[in-house]
DNA sequence: CTGTTAGCGCTTTCAT
DNA sequence: ATGAAAGCGCTAACAG
């Protein structure tokens, strides 16, 4: 099967040695434009790749990042590996991919099968970056890793993410200029989720400087469907004084909370005006279109990937990049109808 | 850095043979009580994992497998390679990730690269399975590999996929008995997938089995946004005799579609009906909901794994799989209106 | 400019 | 039941 040519078979066939091989592959040392070009035609003849791994044992090194995610999934993340894999290529190394599937008990033991497979490199989304055993134990050995998505409270771990607080200070702040007094946050577990709670203090920020009321966050699981969904907000909605706007962690969230309130007889955005967060594709393509923090997704998995790089390449110490977010306007945002003000 | 921890420290600290820690390690080999116990301290005390490098050079084997796919981005592939990472871990192995993005030329490249890791096998979504010079060299080269989604038409070749052109023709019988007579089918680029074709032929099959007249097929690019899209189908719609109904061959491609309609002031269902294929999640968020086909993405993924398995361990034939779809109805399939017939 | 050789971490005969 | 030693494919001293 896998290799039956190696590093010898094409010395032998080139009729030089196997140091010599190696060093007109690698360009590591000059060699005679003679011993060069019967290499290389060896090389063709034989279809000969060189072993990654009888390499990567010799130099400790592997051409390989490996990355940790919740959920592929949720296409935040999708999109988020899928700028990673493009901008790693790049710098021809590939993905060792791995899920948690939400699962923070998961995640070391994630860690622990890349850092065997000697992985240049880790690029992951954690459940908590702060409280973080697993984070710990990266620093403690020194491998280098960049966190996505997470935006770590504490200094000295590398990130690539936005400001979520700032992010939903600024997205509240709309919904209260529409003329929103009430206004729900709907979040993901926060117990899988550091972003969900960042992005509940920009809320309660936001209202406390209006000087509203912020309302208690309601946990949902967004891996549940629409009907779960309803049911759980039913109580908030049927209530005599239903909150008029809804102002959910996550853009999956958002979708289904918005299915959601339809099943509950609510009109979206007549009722209840939805935003979410993360601005994924689909956000656009549905009617009305969802109202969001568009977050540069896939670019923040290319910046994870080249801060990674400065990281083992030149040593560069660990910082944390926040990339621009912007307001996207959606229809599912509306101002708040029977009362207007302002 | 990486590992300095080898089984040579381990055997130091426990007193033996670095060959008996790997006999505890591996259970390969029957070890007394006494040195099992003061191996296994050893190994928690230093925090000792074993190198995969290592046991990859001495086994030419690794506990990788090397996943190709056109693009992250769409749930589909996002879906089924989250089936695969997940019955991949089940079996103690990781998976090497890379995207073509659309790019047939990428596809050898890949392979190379992944071949080069020595990956254990290979899945992978393919342009096209039927002229592909990748999958002739890996069946060349004796290495297991798997197709996904493609359908491929020589024998030989393993593969889990739905069979394309019995969901189209059930999709567009449903779509005919309810009312439709002119039928539009939309596809993506038909040089960069074989489903599209595949499903096309059973659109064709269907509208002929009908005494029906098939449209030729709109190719269009699903990477486009709905502005684009709405240009491309303008002259279609606007037409004298416009088409009813779009069967879609994607359901990326059907929801932008149904934005493309709306920006041509053309409602969805009363006017035009959609429908796509691959059912993904988000088509059931979308109101109206999205009549599709229904696939069993992720466990596509699950049973690539399962069936790669066979092949690596069990020396399994190749063979092709093709697992159940439904039709899943959904409000952007109306009855025709204007001329309702049976 | 090129060849020889050691050795990366591990598994696996072959002895004992 | 255990140890010694070879060797997987490659790179990097070190010689020459």
């Amino acid at each position: 099967m896998a290799r039956i040519v190696t590093i010898r078979t094409v010395a032998e066939r080139a009729g030089c040695s196997i140091a010599t091989v190696s060093r007109v592959i690698n360009r590591s040392a000059p060699t005679s434009a003679d011993v060069d070009a019967r290499v290389r035609a060896a090389v063709a003849e034989l279809g000969f790749r060189p072993s990654e791994i009888g390499r990567a044992l010799k130099t400790l090194r592997t051409r390989t990042l490996g990355v940790v995610i919740p959920s592929l999934t949720n296409p935040v993340f999708a999109a988020s590996v899928a700028g990673m894999q493009s901008a790693a290529r790049e710098r021809q190394h590939t993905l060792l991919l791995t899920a948690t599937d939400y699962d923070p008990a998961a995640e070391s033991e994630l860690v622990e099968t890349l850092v065997a497979q000697n992985v240049a490199g880790l690029i992951l989304t954690v459940a908590d970056a702060a409280e973080n055993a697993t984070l710990d134990l990266l620093d403690a050995e020194g491998i280098p890793y960049v966190l996505v998505h997470n935006e770590p409270t504490r200094p000295g771990r590398a990130a690539v993410c936005v400001d979520n607080a700032a992010a939903t200070f600024a997205l509240t702040q709309t919904m209260i200029a529409a003329g929103h007094r009430r206004i729900a946050y709907l979040a993901g577990r926060f117990a899988t989720s550091d972003r969900a709670r960042r992005r509940h203090e920009g809320y309660r920020a936001a209202m406390e400087a209006a000087g509203l009321e912020p309302e208690a966050p309601l946990e949902l699981d967004y891996l549940g469907d629409a009907p779960s969904h309803a049911e759980a907000l039913a109580g908030l909605f049927r209530a005599p004084e239903p909150p008029t706007a809804a102002l959910c962690s996550n853009d999956l969230l958002a979708l289904s909370v918005v299915g959601a309130l339809r099943t509950l007889g609510l009109r979206v955005p007549d009722d209840v005006s939805v935003a979410g967060f993360d601005g994924i594709a689909l956000g656009g393509a549905v009617h009305p279109t969802l109202a969001t923090v568009d977050t540069p997704t896939r670019l923040m998995g290319e910046h994870a990937v080249a801060m990674l790089f400065t990281m083992i390449e030149a040593g560069a110490p660990p910082r944390v990049e926040r990339l621009p977010f912007t307001l996207r306007p959606g229809g599912t945002l509306a101002p708040e109808a029977p009362v207007p003000r302002v």
